[in-house]
DNA sequence: ACCAGTGGGTTTACAAAATAAACCTTCTGC
DNA sequence: GCAGAAGGTTTATTTTGTAAACCCACTGGT
């Protein structure tokens, strides 16, 4: 689109040469993901959002806006008069959970010296989960540094 | 700190209530997941990023510094006369993979319509890798319904 | 000795986004 | 016919981000 190529960065356009650009171009700002955080913990609402979370009600309604667009969330209205809307987790927007686990993790690792604020556990077992990078082929659990890349199919650069 | 709790959002400071908030704290900006990608992936000089991202000069001095100062990345003279810097991936940085991953992950999915721009294997196996979720207990992959949540010893709220 | 080029930045002027508070609308229940 | 709730929008102000110019130390070429 342009020759030199301005738009490495933060395009508003997920359809990106990288799958991590893509997913930041929907979910990348500074409140989207706290936004689905508070969804997934089971706040549907615009008001318990706005409360629990203390944006700006115009930046949520920017935000809930986008992610709607991106359907990685629903309005749903549950009542009418007076007309009120809630907002779920489309399949996209659960599929984000992995992400927002992986995120959580790390602050945990990192931060919380020991004593996680929250704690995800299997429902039916109630014991505790564990994100793992495995082979596919080996089946083993890869570490970091065990992890190569290489440029596939969608590569455009 | 504050009576009515303002601090539920992005308030620079990592010891939060919430480990998701936490790490957002420290990479949760427009740059920091881009910058750390491209680090990631062997690029650690400054005007290799600033290029390969076209991000502005002055945000990638203060998004490296702020990375730095939170032990994400280290800066290395590698050269003297004249001096030169390299910034490096530190354990912290690095056990930030999963995060990455999980992110590259959604945007394949949703984004790649099946074509992958970057292909991850195992360095030994150059086979695929996977990132599950499994339950510490019966070993199962757990999806994102049939996930738990409750407080942990470090909740404070 | 001079000058262009490289690497790693900082400064400055300007544009875009975030924040906070006020306001609007529709409806209910008292 | 008034308060309050839900779900916003508008407006003014502050904070961030962007782009371009500039600075400094040094090297290698002429």
């Amino acid at each position: 689109m342009n020759p030199k190529s301005k738009t490495t960065a933060i395009t508003g356009d997920p359809s990106s040469a990288c799958s991590i650009e893509a997913t930041l171009d929907v979910i990348g700002d500074r409140w989207s993901l706290l936004v689905l955080r508070s969804v997934f913990r089971g706040n549907h609402q615009f008001s318990t959002l706005q409360t629990e979370l203390g944006i700006a009600r115009n930046l949520l309604s920017s935000r809930l806006a986008r992610l709607v667009e991106n359907e990685v969330l629903t309005k749903v209205e549950y009542q009418r008069r007076p007309k009120r809307y809630e907002y779920r987790l489309t399949g996209k927007g659960a599929d984000l959970s992995q992400a927002l686990i992986a995120l959580m993790n790390w602050g945990d690792r990192w931060y919380a010296s020991g004593k996680a604020p929250t704690i995800l556990t299997h429902r039916s077992c109630d014991a505790a989960l564990e994100q793992v990078v495995v082979c596919t082929a080996c089946g083993t659990d890869v570490g970091p540094t065990a992890i190569s890349s290489r440029p596939g199919p969608g590569r455009r650069t």
